[in-house]
DNA sequence: TGAAATGTTGGGGCG
DNA sequence: ACGCCCCAACATTTC
């Protein structure tokens, strides 16, 4: 019996998944597959909370297959070496995946389809975690855009609503039970991070709550979308109209995506080249303290050890942890970058890049460089009762808590200095 | 999706 | 009643 083979990456469900859908139409058998890649695993900790999520979702896609007589191929390795197995034992005609528009990714899936291709194996991949991919929203010169708000007004007028499936039929599914690997065969350790559930039921009052991080009034979407336990157009049909800022946030994130492959140069360097110039202190000690959420300024602190902690910022505080770390200590917004990366549960590369970015004041449609946030004023502005930094500092108020490491007013002065100095230097 | 510095206005205290 | 000053409140400019 031929096989077509579902590779699953970041599209972890089995409702509404474009690419498994298509590959129960094939009239073949349908074998999902989920590769730990080495490559990936290779650099980050066992006990990541991520992949721990992975796992947790993957086990859970394998009891609804048990249920229905099936089961998910779970496997670690090297991605090119696993297919090269799978193409040996298997008689595959078909290999069905969602496409995923990283670098690596795109890189990595060139390579698999040049082997598949060999072997005449195709390979079918499909636009699922985004409503508008990459060259669907460009200028009216095919050119792609660079500013939020043209690129929003365009995405909106080109949307509409897609038809979805909610169910899927089990008997296309091959019938083997492939043992459900434990995490000690994977080399991964259970974390005590979990992701959490999301909710869509405050998303109609998200722009009255959003700045207010002891509400705690956001969805929790992100990392669902980042890993695909939830489809995009799935949300999309439960937005209501009144939703409209919260739908603005679903679009900077394909705004994001579409300028990271588009000018995949931003993974290392700035979108704006003018600003090469920028000399950062990159001091290491102060570094470690911004990391461990030392640094003296309430805000910054509390929303450090909520990431620390949880694996999650809140959005408000997102910006003002990342505006001290590039303004305030004048360290390069990639040493904090790479940090989030590590830290949050929802990390995306194009997100987390291009909001970096925006607060350095290096990326594209970018905060200027001397809007510098007052970490004081932000308390007052956004939790003006204290209610956010006392749930994280302990000692908040107490004389254990640790005096500003940066005096405001010299910081800013010597922000705006640094900035205009390496912006000169470079035009 | 800033905040500080600077400018303008107008009410009130006071001689 | 009037002019002068102070300064809060608001507006505009600047970084």
């Amino acid at each position: 019996m031929k096989v077509s083979l579902v590779w699953f990456r970041r599209d972890l469900r089995l409702a509404d998944n474009t690419a498994l859908n298509a590959a129960l139409k094939s009239g073949n058998n349908v074998l999902p597959l989920f590769i730990f890649d080495d490559e990936i695993l290779e650099e980050l900790p066992k006990n990541d909370a991520r992949l721990s999520f992975i796992y947790d979702q993957l086990k859970a896609i394998h009891t609804k297959l048990r249920k229905n007589n099936s089961s998910i191929l779970v496997v670690r390795g090297n991605v090119e070496e696993v297919f090269k197995k799978l193409i040996d034992s298997y008689s595959i005609e078909s290999v069905y995946t969602n496409k995923d528009y990283e670098p690596y990714a795109i890189g990595r899936d060139e390579k698999i389809k040049a082997l598949l291709a060999e072997n005449n194996i195709s390979f079918h991949s499909y636009k699922d975690q985004v409503i508008h991919e990459e060259n669907e929203v460009l200028k009216k010169d095919g050119s792609p855009y660079t500013v939020f708000t043209p690129y929003k007004n365009k995405w909106l007028s080109v949307y509409q609503a897609q038809s979805q499936t909610a169910s899927i039929t089990y008997e296309k599914f091959h019938t083997k039970n492939y043992p459900f690997p434990d995490r000690e065969s994977l080399g991964i350790v259970e974390s005590e991070i979990k992701v959490q559930d999301f909710s869509l039921n405050s998303v109609s009052t998200y722009e009255q709550t959003r700045n207010f991080p002891e509400l705690d009034s956001g969805s929790y979407l992100s990392p669902h979308l980042r890993f695909g336990t939830v489809s995009i157009r799935q949300v999309m049909a439960q937005l209501k109209p009144n939703s409209a800022v919260f739908l603005s946030e679903l679009i900077w994130r394909e705004f994001f995506m579409q300028i990271l492959f588009h000018f995949p140069k931003v993974v290392t360097h700035n979108f704006r080249s003018n600003y090469d110039g920028i000399e950062w202190r990159n001091n290491e000690a102060e570094f470690d303290k911004w990391c461990k959420g030392e640094t003296g300024y309430p805000m910054v602190d509390a929303g450090m050890k909520q990431l620390n902690q949880t694996g999650y910022m809140h959005n408000r505080v997102r910006m003002v942890t990342a505006s001290f770390l590039c303004k305030h200590l004048l360290i390069d917004w990639r040493m904090g970058e790479a940090y989030f990366a590590q830290k949050l549960l929802d990390y995306e590369l194009s997100s987390n890049n291009g909001n970096w970015q925006w607060s350095a004041g290096t990326g594209c449609d970018a905060a200027p460089y001397f809007r510098i946030f007052n970490p004081i004023e932000q308390l007052k502005k956004f939790d003006s009762t204290n209610a956010y930094v006392k749930k994280w500092l302990p000692n908040y108020g107490t004389s254990k808590y640790p005096k500003p490491m940066v005096d405001h007013k010299m910081a800013r002065l010597r922000a705006l200095e640094t900035y205009k100095t390496g912006i000169e230097k470079h035009s």
